[in-house]
DNA sequence: TTAACTGTATTAAGAGTGTTAGTACACTTG
DNA sequence: CAAGTGTACTAACACTCTTAATACAGTTAA
């Protein structure tokens, strides 16, 4: 279902998070759907439960994902969370943007980069 | 000269690497103008000497300064670095665009952020 | 030459974070 | 009741960041 990446420098927990994001994305996880329970995932990815649980609790704090003590954990919404990506990417290309000007790139260079990763695959 | 900023996770060093090529790329610190000693700039900010080695060897590496045992620190080049941080941006604007394709975001909707974001300030 | 400045290297220690391990408790389901 | 769920807690280890204290080598100006 996931797979780690140990080149990775990020913490484990934080790539789970960001897989179980993708997959709800792809609609691979649908809403209301449950998700592996904590120990499954764990063994799934021979890692701790702890770091899994890490990863479920920042999901829920997040809005991604919804928890029922005793049952499981069950996905929250897949548009809520479309939405928010959205937000989430907006500092981050205004954060590039400026990059960009600092570097004296023009808005058609960037632009004309986007075109192009845009069009990929 | 830099300031800063406790409240950013991100370690002191790589604060320091980024401040500095900031102010190389305002022209703050002109093509083989010499840099604060290393000591100078860890009394000035209060930090330790070997935090800023730290962040000058980095700058080394990355062909953003050049050193002369004995004499100092030196700004290696502006255009280099222009050059060097347009290619950097690339495959983080890449990883943006992938975000924004998960989100439905389509490119006109991407495209309008960045010529906000490029028309301000 | 000497003194004061440069960069560079090394070792040790402390703090913080990420991860694992083990255990325990409460809730739900069959 | 038993097995599965989420949740909480403590302890230990590894790694990174940072500080501290030296030490050494090269440069420069008095």
């Amino acid at each position: 279902m996931i797979t780690l990446d140990y080149a990775d420098r990020r913490p484990i927990y934080e790539q789970v998070i960001e897989r179980m994001k993708d997959l709800i994305l792809l609609g691979v996880l649908a809403t209301d759907e449950q998700l592996p329970s904590v120990r499954e995932l764990a063994m799934d990815l021979s890692i701790n439960p702890n770091t899994v649980q890490r990863a479920y609790a920042e999901l829920e704090r997040q809005g991604v994902i919804y928890c029922v003590k005793g049952r499981g954990n069950f996905v929250a919404g897949i548009n809520a969370l479309k939405d928010k990506q959205k937000e989430e990417l907006k500092p981050q290309l205004l954060e590039l943007v400026k990059k960009a000007k600092k570097a004296d790139m023009t808005e058609n260079e960037f632009t004309e980069l986007v075109k192009q990763f845009y069009s990929q695959q």
